[in-house]
Parts: structure tokens; sequence; C-alpha cells
DNA sequence: TTGTGTTTTACGACCTCC
DNA sequence: GGAGGTCGTAAAACACAA
């Protein structure tokens, strides 16, 4: 259910700083092919989109083991959800979908097939599948704001995965990814723009925390951490959009 | 069942850049 | 001025202990 919790187990992941230049992170880094051998057809064959890292290798090391777990997402380990999903059907029900989103889920059915069969010795604690079954899972994930009527969706496990998926390719989405992300997953850009927004402060916290945790075993071993090590791991706007600029030339959301 | 803590969406304020 | 960035926060959704 909280894909965070799945990925929060190597949080090993997010060692580095958190914007990452010249990061290197293939692919195959963390998406085993086997898992998702559709994947790459999100991305236009043989255009390197956005110069997005997927070609160009953008992530480094830390971010390398390969996401077995990432399974879990899909896995329906929990004997309750296998009342609910026969076997060979889909983890996520494209019907929950509107209708915008109903085309581009029938597409990702082979990915999702594959994720079915990976179980994860996780999901016993936690199945991920259960508000699947909850009601308000019908609502698209683009009828309601909190302005509106004081109301937020929960995204599908599938839509979770492919965010975290471009996620780690990339922390910052590119236009026309936003784009294609939101056409895919049934999201409004806007949407997929919050998340990665939400998703870079959850790192940052994460980063930060784990900081702390380092500079006070530091302390308590050696000398105190130096001051500022948490603030300089955390990007200023300029620092961001300068790295924006670099990295990403003219081609980075705005 | 309920209380509590955590995580996940979503927004507003404010900032920088083009 | 508009876009997207961070930061802080509200509130729903969720997990889990008592």
């Amino acid at each position: 259910m909280y894909v965070s919790y799945l990925l929060d187990k190597d949080m090993s992941m997010y060692s580095g700083p958190v914007r990452h230049s010249g990061i290197n992170l293939g692919a195959q880094n963390f998406v085993s092919p086997p898992q998702y051998p559709d994947y790459a057809g999100y991305h236009v064959p043989g255009v390197n989109l956005d110069n997005h890292p997927q070609s160009s290798g953008s992530w480094p090391s830390p971010y390398g083991p390969s996401r077995e777990d990432w399974g879990a997402y899909a896995a329906p380990a929990n004997p309750v959800h296998a009342l609910n999903t026969s076997p060979g059907t889909l983890p996520y029900n494209p019907a929950d979908y509107n209708s915008v989103q109903t085309s581009a889920a029938a597409s990702m059915q082979p990915l999702n097939n594959n994720l079915l069969e990976q179980p994860s010795p996780n999901s016993q604690r936690r199945n991920p599948y259960q508000w699947m079954r909850k009601p308000n899972q019908q609502l698209s994930a683009t009828d309601k704001t909190r302005t509106k009527d004081k109301y937020r969706v929960v995204y599908t496990d599938h839509q979770r995965l492919e965010l975290e998926k471009e996620f780690h390719y990339s922390r910052y989405i590119t236009i026309r990814r936003k784009a294609e992300l939101a056409v895919n997953l049934g999201l409004s850009e806007r949407q997929v723009k919050i998340w990665f927004q939400n998703r870079r402060a959850k790192e940052r916290k994460l980063t930060k925390k784990k900081l702390q945790q380092q500079s006070q075993q530091g302390s308590a071993q050696l000398s105190p951490a130096p001051p500022g090590t948490a603030a300089s791991l955390s990007v200023t706007n300029g620092g961001i959009l300068a790295a924006n600029s670099g990295v990403l030339p003219g081609t980075v959301s705005q």
C-alpha cells in the first residue's frame, strides 16, 4: 500500500545529495527487464526525449540495486486480495479509472500481469490492495480537489509505481514526460507535478533524518558534525533551477 | 474499537528564472 | 506574468498498539 514502505527498506538508495548532477541510473538498475518488459514503451523508442536520464544516464550507484521488491506493489500475497483478483487478472482494475484512464490502463496490462507474479514477503504485513476494494477508489483521481470539497484521492498502486519509476529515472520530470505520464496514468499534469514535488520533499526529509542520525552517531564517537552539514543538502530554489538548467537545458517542466 | 502516529495528496505562500 | 521550485501545512488514508 505505502509505496515508500517497501522502497524504504533499502533507503540507501537515497543516500546521495538531493539533486544529483551527472547522476547515472540506468533503467536496469532499478527495474529488472523481466519485471517490466514493456516499460520502455512509455518512451519513444530510439528517441531521446528531453534528454531523459533513461538514455543519458543520470543516477548514481546508490540507486543502483534492482528493484526486486517492486513486485510487491502488485503481489496479492494476502488471500483476501486473491478473492478479488483471480489468477491472471490485473492487480488494479482499469474500470477503477475514469474514461480517460481506461485506454491507457488497458495498454499497461502486460506490465501488471507480470507484477502479479511477483509476490513479496513484505506484503504479509501490509496488504497493498486492501484499499482498492474501498468505495472511494471508484472515484477518479482527477475529479476532485481539496479546495472543492476537502477531498483527496488515493492513487492506485500502479499509478504510484509508475511515478516512482519515473522519479528514479529523474527527480525532476520534464514537460514531455509529465504529459506522457499524465495520459498514461489518468492523472492531470498538475497532479504529476505535485506528486514529484511531494516526492522530492519526502526524499529531503528522509535524507535530513538520516543525516541527523549519522551526526548523532558521529558526535557520540568523534567530534560533532560540521555545522551546516544538513543544510548543505537542502537545495535552494536557485540551486535547483541552476541544476535544472544545467542538466536538462530547456527541457525541465516550467 | 479506538486512539495515536505516519504517510499520502493537495494547496497556499513565497521565491527564482525566463 | 507565468511557470515550476521549496517549504509548511491541512486533511484523508492508513497501520498498529492497547
